[in-house]
DNA sequence: TAGTAGGAGAATA
DNA sequence: TATTCTCCTACTA
């Protein structure tokens, strides 16, 4: 597992998962080595460094480094509950280990890298799902190689958005995918030098993603999709279908880790929810559809459309930014 | 000021 | 043709 995560890159790979909490006691002064805060510039702000596995633990987003080669986050709660059952085995039998002196360096060693990929296995469900869901609304392909110009175009609007960096510009015009994966890190950092390390980190999980999936048949891989999950990238990587507002709304909706600060359920029973930022589902929504130009003004009258069409409307007590899906979700 | 509501015509797939 | 975009006016909190 550690040897297909580190492939992707010729000098280091990443991958990611966020995670909300960590098990109390284990806080420790956060003092990251100056590379890692190079390399995770522009990600959420750092507030904890915890040496055990060699991670960093930040406001809702656990990094975890391991030789200078994987980063990982994640922040479902099941994965996290898992992450930190492993996590804490290994902290158990670590300090019995010292108290008794009776196992050997490499043993811990083996326990430790048997702990990592665990959660390495996690993660990469993880990073494989965001990915999806992000193809699915830029309607691209998870394999970056094969992107267009356009398509790339979109991929550094949606991670520029995402992630709050600092707008792109025509740093990357006319590239298409092939010609970015050979890009290095310097290249990135050259054309676009207040955020170019921070999406050649990103690219780089696409790489990954798409190397290990490329590498990695359905019959013999532990992590890559369950049924349902080839089922659903089948419906987003092969459709073409150009996707409506509500479909749209319901996919951010799905993905409250990712979009829960711009939008979340009120009542997901009832099908209620709120758009909480409003500029930015529109952005969103904007990337979605090519339309630059997009605005809550016009995305909410395209809601409004809905009323008629018995697909959206106001809750009774009716709130500002609120509405519900008639056919609850 | 920002959001809501809805009319109307244009653009798009 | 259905859907969404765009622009608009009027109204509300």
């Amino acid at each position: 597992m550690m040897k297909m995560m580190m492939m992707s890159s010729p000098s280091r790979s990443y991958t990611y998962i966020n995670v909300s909490t960590f098990p109390p006691g284990h806080d420790m002064p956060f003092s990251p080595p100056e590379e890692h805060a190079k390399t995770l510039q522009g990600f959420p702000s750092m507030l904890q460094y915890v040496s055990h596995f060699d991670t960093l633990l930040c406001e809702d987003t656990m990094w975890i480094k391991r030789k200078n080669d994987v980063f990982m986050d994640t922040n479902r709660e099941d994965e996290v509950l898992k992450c930190r059952e492993a996590e804490q085995d290994c902290l158990i039998d670590s300090t019995a280990e010292q108290r008794a002196l009776s196992l050997s360096l490499s043993g811990q060693t083996d326990m430790e890298d048997r702990c990592l990929e665990q959660v390495q296995s996690l993660v990469l469900k993880e990073v494989q799902k965001d990915i999806m869901t992000a193809c699915k609304l830029l309607n691209i392909t998870s394999d970056p190689v094969e992107w267009s110009s356009g398509h790339v175009q979109k991929w550094l609007l949606w991670t520029e958005h995402l992630y709050r960096l600092p707008p792109v510009g025509t740093a990357f015009q006319h590239l298409s995918g092939s010609e970015l994966c050979v890009m290095s890190e310097d290249e990135f950092r050259q054309r676009c030098s207040p955020c170019g390390d921070v999406l050649f980190a990103h690219l780089d999980i696409w790489k990954t993603v798409a190397l290990v999936k490329n590498r990695c048949s359905p019959q013999t891989s532990s992590f890559i999709e369950t049924p349902d999950d080839v089922s659903a990238e089948a419906d987003w990587s092969c459709s073409g279908q150009p996707i409506h507002l509500w479909q749209f709304l319901q996919e951010l909706l799905l993905k409250p880790h990712n979009y829960g600060g711009s939008i979340r359920w009120l009542n997901k029973e009832k099908g209620v929810f709120k758009i909480e930022d409003s500029a930015h589902v529109a952005k969103l929504w904007g990337i979605r559809k090519k339309r630059p130009a997009m605005n809550y003004d016009k995305l909410s009258r395209s809601i409004r459309q809905y009323y008629k069409k018995g697909i959206i409307r106001k809750p009774d007590v009716s709130q500002r930014l609120v509405y519900q899906f008639v056919q609850p979700v």
